[in-house]
Formats: structure tokens, sequence, C-alpha cells
DNA sequence: GGGCATAGGGAATAATTTTTCCCTACCGCA
DNA sequence: TGCGGTAGGGAAAAATTATTCCCTATGCCC
């Protein structure tokens, strides 16, 4: 979590949204999460290998956070931590399937454009 | 429009929308563009007058060259400029209300989270 | 002991995005 | 002539977000 010199208007509803799942990974996290029902760092970690463990970290932390994912830490060595969704992170759910849904439905026009405008940056 | 060091994946739907929709000003660009069917850049400009001028020509020209509005110049002085969405720009619509209702829905959560977690980090 | 696994964090750096400042050019008005 | 309105962009600074590097600590296995 980073703090903000600008200020927020959590008035606006896709302000607060982005605030809480706009994240780089937070989308993919989510997603993950649920489909997993309960998972342990290491194995988000192993099937996000894109991600450095860290970044993970961090994000699940904001996730916690605002009680979109929940942690329960098991006492005892070696550490044993699983994260799973919360009913208010359920809410989400179909806000980015339907994000994906929308981008993969459009990915190819989306690709073509940027196409189009590299052609026209390499003659200009 | 920015270039990019690190790699994008445009396989994955989310990316695609947040590339395309996931700007500051975007969705309320988008969302204002729509309401008022075709709109001159100062009456956005007067609409928005939080963000300057200059961040939403350069987001109006992203949008425009994914196709998302299109602008029509008119010939002569003073210049004439008129923005509407396209009809692959109304295919955001859905997603935009479906991300503003989330929030208003749950904002108040949020603040009160943000409430927490300064009061806890003001006592450490 | 040395290596690997577990979970995680501090600090610095890099990448990205947004903002600020100041400029172009033309017309109409007083 | 000087000011305001029209539309817009270059360059640099600031803000934000993501990444890398290198630590902590414990237990197990060879």
């Amino acid at each position: 979590m980073y703090s903000k010199k600008k200020p927020e208007d959590l008035d606006c509803g896709i302000e607060v949204s982005m605030k809480i799942f706009g994240g780089k990974w937070k989308p993919c996290l989510i997603d993950f999460i649920n489909k997993g029902g309960s998972l342990r760092p290491s194995e988000i970690h192993r099937a996000i290998p894109t991600a450095t463990p860290r970044v993970l970290n961090m994000q699940l932390r904001e996730l916690e956070s605002y009680n979109v994912v929940s942690k329960k830490i098991y006492p005892g060595l070696p550490p044993k931590v699983e994260y799973s969704l919360t009913e208010f992170g359920k809410t989400i759910l179909p806000i980015i399937a339907m994000l994906d849904r929308w981008g993969i439905q459009h990915k190819d026009h989306v690709k073509k454009a940027d196409e189009t405008m590299k052609v026209l940056r390499a003659i200009r």
C-alpha cells in the first residue's frame, strides 16, 4: 500500500472499484483464489510465476485489508497460511468475469489497432 | 500513449479491458460522452474540471485510436470538433455501469477500512 | 553444515501514468 | 493591439505502481 498525495474521491463508484481490484494482479488473484477455494501462498506463487512472490504478497495484503480475502494462519512449523475469498470478495467475481469476457471478445480488434498504430509510427 | 518496456499479454481478457478503459479518466469520459451524445472538447473540459484539458485530450486520443469514440472535425474557423461514442464504445457501457454500481454499493465499507488502517498506522 | 522449503518484509529502483507549464494558430470583439 | 475562445501538443516534473535485491526465522533431509 502506498500513500497518496493526491486526494481520491471515494464517492465515485468507479474510483472505489479500481481502488479495490484495479491492481495489476488483483483480478488474477481473486479469480485464482476463488477457483482454488483455499490456497497457500506458495501455491499461488507457483500458479502465477510471472509475478514475483513479493508483489503477490503485497497485493494479497491489500486485498486482505479490505476484507476481499481472508487469511488463516495455522500455528506451528513449518508456517502454513491459507487465503480464501470472503463473501464480500465473491461479489467481485461477476465483474471480473465480465471484464475478462469483454477483453477476450475484443482482443483481436485491439491487437489490430495496435498493429496499425505501430505501422503508422514507423512511417512517420 | 506511452510506450511500454514490459511485455503485455493481450490474450488476457482483463489486461485488454484495462488497456482500453482502465485510464484514470476514461470511464468518466465514456460515460459522459454517451450521455451527451456528441460533445465538443470544451464542453467536456468544463464538465470535468478536475482534470486538465491536456489529460482529457490525451485520453480522448487513445480512445479514438481504439475506435471507442469517433471524432468529427468540422472544417472552418473557429475550429469545431465533436466526439461521440461508437457502437464499439457502447459495448463498454454495461461494464462501466457495473463498476460504478459496485463501487457505490461498497464505498462505505471501503471508507471504513481506510479509516481503520489510518488509526492502526497512527498507533504503531 | 549446506541446501531447500515454509511465509514474509525493508529499501531502493524501474516502469508507468498523470500533471504542470508553456507553446502554436486563427478569429472576433472592444 | 490585447484579451478571450476555439483545438491541441512538446517537454519535463511529479505521482503512482510494480519490480528487484537481499534480508529475517525455523525445520527437515542428506
